[in-house]
DNA sequence: GGGCTGACCTACT
DNA sequence: CAGTAGGCCAGCC
């Protein structure tokens, strides 16, 4: 057995740290994808599965979740919701800034953080 | 055990 | 850009 599968397959009881840890880390004003955060957790699989791990965190903690969104860039709730709004705000203070509902991913997401590192502002 | 459900994703029309 | 289809997999009846 080798070591990606071990990981994708047996892993499961550090799946949810690894999870925690990469969401805390993302840096405010910045947002990851679900399927970004799952990759960088090591199961690149499991983008369903990280929202379901999101929503049972314990609010103790202080995790960012807010910082995490889909691939559209766009927030995963009903737009009538209140959880939908909330995740709006938030990002807004952070200074995001929404566009038609979705926010710009090349620029506050994952790729367009590092294009920045590569290629300045 | 079996079917449904999701804060999802990619690829294709 | 919008809509569909298939894949994914832990949790909850």
């Amino acid at each position: 057995m080798n070591l990606h599968q071990k990981i994708g397959k047996t892993d499961d009881g550090n799946w949810h740290q690894s999870v925690w840890k990469v969401v805390s880390e993302i840096p405010s004003g910045h947002v990851l994808t679900y399927g970004e955060v799952a990759r960088l957790a090591g199961i690149p699989s499991a983008a369903r599965r990280v929202s379901q791990v999101l929503r049972r965190a314990p609010r103790s903690m202080g995790l960012p979740w807010h910082r995490v969104i889909n691939a559209q860039g766009r927030i995963s709730f009903p737009e009538d919701s209140s959880g939908w709004q909330r995740q709006k705000d938030m990002l807004e203070v952070e200074g995001l800034v929404f566009l038609n509902g979705k926010v710009d991913l090349e620029r506050y997401g994952y790729r367009g953080a590092v294009d920045r590192l590569l290629w300045g502002e």
